[in-house]
DNA sequence: CTATAAAATGAAAACGTTTTCATTTTAGGT
DNA sequence: ACCTAAAATGAAAACGTTTTCATTTTATAG
């Protein structure tokens, strides 16, 4: 049962030794610790991590708090994040919100009372966040992952200036009458501050920003969000910034559907870079961030942190990309049908 | 510090009476067990899960092992494990193979020094598994999922059966040449099922099943795989069957590039169901299984096997079900260009 | 007010390790 | 063979809980 001491037992010797043979085997004499690893091996002497981690008072796990998986957003930086944990052999205690306010806090104060070493986490909006308030108080480490907030460690991209450029790419080729969707889970910061890029972009080239255009996630209520344009496309935008990918490809298909052609009557541009786009004809334009490294580099900054190495407090922005693909074009001169 | 300790200490009690308090709250009188609680809030006390663990011997911790996060099936079915798990405030310790065979038993070991109180994994094959043969002498309570092989509990479909149904489906849409395709990951069982299905499907048809179509997973590879097909389309099969969407998807999206037309020309079917599937044009017919529900049903059953409710080492299938969408068509009579 | 049963509490052991500090053993030089 | 320094080992405490069992307190009935 009390299974070092069996080993220990068996080889005749202190639990102590049993120990040092798997911590620091070269304190133990290599007669010793030949027999002492033997034994083990033949008992399947599997050393209780429990036990371990009550006594280090550390355990090697790392918490993790995201949206959802089903997004492969999230997904994707996930297996960045274990990537990296798993070269310092540390685990994933990985929990979901599922968009859910709510529940930030409360899996927060679970994975702290499982004594992780440290957090890597997605809030829905670092302005007014329980979470947050929770984090500074304790003195656990942590990496917000797609948040950036002053005064918190945080790797993302720049949404803000990701969603500009999105909007000069649609005013270089031609737009001016542009508009922006956004899924329901607008509540985000994220979204707002994509919103806020538009608004930039629009102003700067003389244009007045359309206000945002919210839908439920769900081609049913999309479709009628979008109809007034499909009614009199004369009136509509040339071309639509979609807050996702996933929006984009579902804006796409509707409206392909109702037989307008795209980008020859309406260009679109979406967000994220999901792969997924490239397979659509025509393939989705898009603004690329990097989740693998997103979640990748937050872990990197953890481990760094509990370490000591980092100890900054400051946003790590990664760079974003245009995939310039096939879905926007120049506006026609005319688009009545 | 000791933090049971100081709240005792503070509210002028034992540790066992404050330990009470959050366990037994019937157990302490009124008086003292709102004092305490007080207290305990006041000093935000925070009980730590380690110590719980290793005096109660279980961790409320799931290890979870599965081949990828970014492949959507089975972020899905992490995401149905996810929400199974909470009903009963456990938590997962979530980590992948990378469809690294070798990988498994690390895992795995891992995850039982953690001390989890119970695993749902995914193997690459259950047919010589280090990994199986190592749960089959602990006893620590499984579900596979994905895979199924006598004498071991198991949550997924019947990849034959569903192998067979969509072949049998290009068979009632009239074709007679029907060749598989299959990532290079071929090497997993539900691969090899999958073949057998399409196999079965072929001989009770009275026609020659071809040798499976292997390609590396990657647009270019597939690509020269195809190149005698495209070179000569007159001997080229009418449709093909392909061992995931994510494979079809990239098929579709290289045959339409090179003029071939889905599905006068070729007809298409995938296997997954992913929703991605829909986006594209033409929506692609597959075979759909269930995958959040594998995780929840699997999750559920290591419940049930927790608490000795269920203990039956057998298979579970949940039912795929064929999408008929728009990638299957009749052969057409003369497809020669 | 007392006796008794029931309820509430506390002391201490236990869970399986790691690690400090003291002790014993070994090796090497004389 | 003896001394000394270094190496190897062991005893015991500590980590933060839960839980058993004994003890004390409270409530109830007489």
């Amino acid at each position: 049962m009390s299974d070092i001491r069996r080993v220990a037992a068996l080889a005749g010797c202190s639990i102590a030794t049993v120990s040092r043979c798997f911590n620091e085997p070269h304190l133990v004499r290599e007669k010793t610790r030949e027999r002492i690893l033997a034994i083990a091996s033949q008992e399947r002497f599997r050393p209780n991590l429990i036990g371990r981690q009550l006594r280090r008072k550390q355990t090697g796990l790392v918490g993790v708090m995201l949206p959802s998986l089903t997004n492969p957003i999230f997904a994707d930086c996930a297996a960045g994040i274990e990537q990296a944990l798993e070269t310092q052999h540390k685990r994933m205690l990985l929990t979901t919100t599922q968009y859910e306010v709510s529940k930030e806090s409360q899996l927060i104060e679970i994975l702290l009372r499982q004594q992780v070493d440290g957090l890597l986490l997605t809030v829905a909006d670092t302005a007014h966040c329980d979470a947050l308030d929770l984090l500074a108080r304790e003195n656990v480490p942590y990496v917000l992952m797609y948040n950036h907030t002053e005064g918190f460690p945080s790797v993302s991209i720049d949404d803000r200036v990701a969603a500009r450029d999105a909007i000069e790419h649609l005013l270089n080729a031609g737009h001016q009458h542009i508009a922006m969707i956004a899924g329901y889970v607008a509540a985000s910061d994220r979204s707002r501050l994509r919103y806020q890029g538009y608004e930039d972009a629009m102003f700067a080239a003389g244009h007045k920003p359309l206000p945002l255009l919210e839908v439920d996630f769900d081609a049913r209520t999309i479709e009628t969000s979008l109809q007034h344009w499909l009614d009199n496309m004369a009136s509509a935008p040339t071309a639509v910034f979609c807050s996702t990918d996933l929006l984009a490809l579902e804006v796409i298909k509707l409206l392909r559907e109702r037989g307008v052609h795209i980008p020859r009557d309406m260009s679109i541009i979406g967000f994220d870079g999901l792969k997924y786009g490239q397979l659509i004809e025509p393939t989705l334009t898009t603004i690329s961030q990097p989740n693998h490294e997103i979640g990748r580099r937050a872990a990197e900054r953890l481990l760094a942190r509990l370490d000591g190495t980092d100890i900054h407090h400051d946003s790590l922005f990664l760079d974003h990309v245009l995939l310039e693909r096939k879905t926007v074009g120049a506006p026609s001169l005319d688009r009545r049908r």
